[in-house]
DNA sequence: CTTACAACCTGTTTTATGGCAGTTTTTAAT
DNA sequence: ATTAAAAACTGCCATAAAACAGGTTGTAAG
């Protein structure tokens, strides 16, 4: 392992420099997974690793797909210019995350914007490389596929919040949703949004996030001062969302 | 080939009733595209062929996922039930599309429902003989991917425009969508739907959806009587839609 | 400390859409 | 042909949510 200064982060820890995917130890990602099938692996030397400070974007909307990303620590806001302009947030992604997938296969535009929302490592595979690895190796096309299908899942289940949710609960489900995947620190949820990108996540206007917030602290079922936000009753919360799945149950 | 008159459908020409991959003219058809990959096909021959009449649901929601559905012939309605027991549709299918695929992988239950909207073909295989084809042949595996990438494009289309169109855009996005998959026939769109199913895929209310058709007339844009519909302005309808991109272009 | 700017908050107005109730038309069955 | 039932249609009203306008707080820069 190699240390290079030129790419160390600012972070307070040191962090290991050596991009090889061979020490890496992000056992997320689907490249690394399934290293031991890649023999002679030309295409994982062809990786490129990048940094990308706070706020920057890596990918704009429209540019034409020469490969994927993969996020190797740091997190990302994955988003559309809607109508009007209107900013519409896909996702949040973290660490070993794929980025830039929907791209692959018959379009050849990206169709979404990323920017991140820390400071980020990336490692970039070619489209070309990816495709002959994954026509050579089934495990890793099976692997791939899976992961396409679980993101299909996802998106079909945004489709019914949106299409049947009020905002009050499709704001609950995105303040159920940063939980889930972000975690607390100390007690707080651990990815500071403004309330504007909660609105563009869940479908609506900042001046509804913030009533609603209001309305919620009032209720004490969170507490939000500034971006340090907690959610002090999870399962209630939980449960106001999934009443909502009685007739799917019976 | 053999010709099985117990399988005979009411269609008014005889169709082919032998069902075997081999023989069939899909090219639509995944598995019919990788045939040539599967030398000794075990799992080919494991598939099942049944018909469903008119009406009949083949696929209920919440149930555990065995196998995948193909149509070989006829249309299908996909749907799930929503919140209010309110029916949302997802997809309408035909020829040579994949039903119950959200299920493959992760997920063990069906979270679709699917119904024959015309007298349907359908062939089935089973998930494991699926799963060893797949881990056997990355030309198959590759496509299976491609194709769960694309739902996903379709899905994350759906999620802008169910939550920026307003609904008067939405009801004319499915009209061009109908026509875009299923096309004439005799001047009208090519499948039958009720004013109820409009609405339920565009995410709207059977009222709306009559009060958009009427205006729609008025603007001689559509044609409509009972179920007999037909685009008199293609171009403009999709002009009103895609004025909406704007921002993506620039 | 002051200034500037962005984020956050609140009350009011406007609009789009859903829900209801009642009528007409179409389709299917006897 | 008659009847029943389903689908299509229309007007009216209630309301959730967006848009607007104005105010406050917080934070970063000089």
């Amino acid at each position: 392992m190699t240390l290079n200064p030129n790419i160390a982060l600012k972070d307070s820890r040191k962090v290991t420099t050596d991009f090889s995917c061979a020490s890496c130890c992000n056992t997320n990602c689907l490249i690394h997974r399934n290293l031991q099938h890649f023999p002679k692996s030309s295409f994982i030397d062809n990786k490129k690793t990048l940094k990308c400070k706070k706020g920057q974007q890596f990918i704009i909307e429209g540019t034409s797909v020469n490969g994927l990303f993969f996020i190797l620590k740091g997190t990302v806001k994955v988003f559309r210019t809607g109508i009007n302009g209107r900013e519409q947030i896909v996702r949040f992604a973290k660490e070993g995350e794929i980025i830039g997938h929907r791209g692959f296969g018959t379009e050849e535009q990206y169709s979404i914007a990323a920017i991140a929302l820390q400071d980020v490592i990336l490692c970039y595979f070619y489209k070309d490389d990816l495709q002959e690895a994954l026509l050579e190796n089934p495990n890793f096309s099976y692997d791939m596929m899976l992961f396409y299908a679980n993101e299909l899942n996802r998106s079909e289940s945004k489709v019914k919040s949106i299409s049947q949710m009020t905002v009050r609960e499709r704001v609950i489900d995105t303040l159920l949703y940063i939980h889930r995947k972000f975690g607390d620190l100390r007690g707080f949820l651990n990815l500071p949004l403004s309330r504007k990108e909660y609105a563009d996540y869940a479908g609506t206007t900042e001046e509804q996030v913030i009533r609603i917030f209001s309305t919620l602290k009032k209720e004490d079922l969170i507490t939000a001062k500034g971006k340090k936000i907690s959610i002090t009753n999870v399962q209630t919360l939980k449960n106001e969302i999934s009443d909502h799945n009685f007739y799917l149950d019976t």
